[in-house]
DNA sequence: CCGTGATTTGTTAGCGCTCACAATGACCTC
DNA sequence: GAGGTCATTGTGAGCGCTAACAAATCACGG
């Protein structure tokens, strides 16, 4: 590893070397096609051995293009959130940006204010902000930006461009599935009240029961970890045979503490309850037993994010609508009977 | 929100309207002290008027400090390395750098090298690889580079600036813990073969056995997912009555993927069989049981190597040393008994 | 052998900022 | 009141690059 000469060489030194004017290096680096093969092989010859790279500052200055995306996320350790992140980054990388990220322990006015100056201080073209709470988002809607933004995650009902699954379908998938194997009702455990997310599942939990004809029962909320799932899940042992045969869960980590609480009370998943969870991480396939859940497409999410972020920068008309929503899918494991009785009529 | 104004304003618009020249701006922003305090409120009030932003480029080009910081990592959804990059970007923006993320769908030499030259080209100042693969490390040190790189997540044996946890302590614990609950032998699910990691794991483990005057059984491998976990943990079902009590995993995702296959098989555990994993996942705790498992740190891990590279890129002179490793911990839970019988004499 | 147009190369002027230094004025000291 | 110091402000240069334009070179038909 070589690094830390005193001066890195510049355009001009380049120039010197290979005997020509530092314009046309400039061409050659910017494949210009007005350059004598000859000419542009011994610039490149030069360059590699002298191991010269353009200074991007430098370039940017002129160019008024930095060429570097912003996100801001917020739980990045939860599978979601770095599902999309790394789909994002990915995906404005193949249009040749760079990603700068900045990670929020908590997503408030403040903090969000803080992580966008601190990404224009870097000199972003626009931003994604991963920014699943509602009352985040409507701030953001707020805040006066040099930059475009959009939102990834938090579904429509906010008055910025955004992209997300649709939770609402998500929901209605899982709680058909339960209905259409047979049970009567379905409890739900939701996710935090600010979240849009939790919102959109809850919704479309009810939407779904009140089209069957179903009385929704009381719900139930937790923060997403594995602990708030396993609290509500106690809760929950305790109305097994009062009516309670089928809950679905807002996401897969609260459906693993949902799923230990009620085998340590005795109750079998899912003779005795039926348990779908959302999200479809890497692990519920191996929980016992290996959970139904709702699949999210975040690699779809982050490259329509980006399209839409690098539409709104280039002042492009927009191919797409400002408001994309992602359609889920439902899988099926042995955390539920698939079907066993086609009960009465439910409608899709 | 407000963009795209056609041109922003520069420091000289600001100057003009606060009748000053473009260097007081300068100085005001940069807090400089010999600024008369009337001059100082006039110059901010137009700036908060303008909305003016200085521009980075701009900055970077003069100072040479782009205060970028690059950030390659690979398999960011899994927990591991997700917590290891938001520790490094918090640390990173205490610090006042941004960082700048390139994540690899798998880490070779070519998209290590394509990762670093996209770096490059966005003028970070170092980079910190988050390489656990011994092979993409060697390559490290190979390529030539135009800033300092330090890697973290590799243990030693690297001939780079590394920062890590201590994965042969870790796995010692974990072999010790078994061996001092009773158990005569411990059996090891491995991680892939070219992981730094893995191969720390196992030498852990080989060696407190060794010095128990135990005979190492069969290795086995996985390849981190829970799916060869569980596949694993089918065969080692197979051994069960034939000396078989014990398992050190060496991640938890195996871990899970192996309680399922002894559930299945009608292995109870820990009664039958002891599992103990590694890396201590926010799921861990809720397995079926919960389970066994060594905790690393890489909230430290993340501040230690910003404050690595840092150290590089300013050239102080090293106020530590160039290998870090950080001790792991075991969390003690329902997989393993802890300690029913005090076994003949295990070393510490 | 010169004019015409295409190709290839060079020259100049900034982009918006910070640094080094010069200039100004206020305030002291002897 | 001359000379010195300090605080405050302004001036000019230049960071390394690209864009626009100017100049040189070449091919070739008349």
């Amino acid at each position: 590893m070589t690094h830390a000469q005193l001066r890195p060489p510049t355009m001009a030194d380049v120039a010197r070397l290979a005997g020509v004017s530092h314009q046309t290096v400039s061409r050659v680096l910017g494949n210009h096609p007005n350059v004598r093969d000859e000419t542009r092989a011994r610039v490149l010859r030069v360059i590699e051995e002298t191991g010269y790279r353009r200074n991007s500052s430098a370039r940017a200055l002129v160019t008024r293009r930095t060429r570097t995306l912003g996100v801001v996320a917020s739980d990045t350790t939860l599978y979601g959130p770095a599902s999309t992140l790394f789909a994002l980054e990915e995906a404005a990388r193949a249009e040749g940006y760079l990603v700068s990220t900045v990670t929020l322990r908590k997503l408030t006015m403040e903090t969000l204010s803080e992580a966008l100056d601190h990404l224009s201080e870097g000199g972003v073209e626009g931003v994604v902000a991963i920014a699943p709470q509602r009352s985040a988002v409507a701030e953001l809607a707020e805040l006066r930006c040099p930059f475009p933004v959009v939102v990834v995650g938090s579904g429509p009902g906010v008055e910025i461009p955004s992209v997300s699954v649709d939770q609402h379908l998500g929901a209605r998938l899982a709680t058909r599935h339960l209905l259409a194997a047979g049970h009567r009702n379905v409890w739900h455990l939701a996710g935090p009240e600010d979240w849009q997310e939790a919102a959109d599942r809850a919704a479309g939990w009810r939407a779904t029961l009140e089209a069957a004809g179903a009385e929704p029962p009381m719900l139930l909320r937790g923060d997403w970890s594995p602990l708030s799932g396993y609290r509500a899940g106690q809760e929950l042992a305790g109305w097994v045979g009062r009516g309670l045969t089928a809950v679905f869960v807002a996401n897969d980590q609260m459906a693993l503490g949902v799923l230990r609480a009620l085998r340590e009370a005795g109750v079998r998943t899912p003779q005795d309850v039926a348990v779908v969870g959302f999200d479809d991480i890497p692990e519920s396939e191996y929980f016992a037993p290996p959970l139904t859940t709702v699949r999210q497409d975040f690699s779809t999410v982050g490259k329509r994010g980006i399209a839409m972020l690098l539409e709104l920068i280039e002042g492009r008309p927009p191919a797409t609508a400002r408001r994309i929503a992602i359609e889920p899918q439902l899988v099926v494991r042995a955390s539920t009977f698939p079907h066993p009785v086609q009960p009465e009529g439910v409608p899709l």
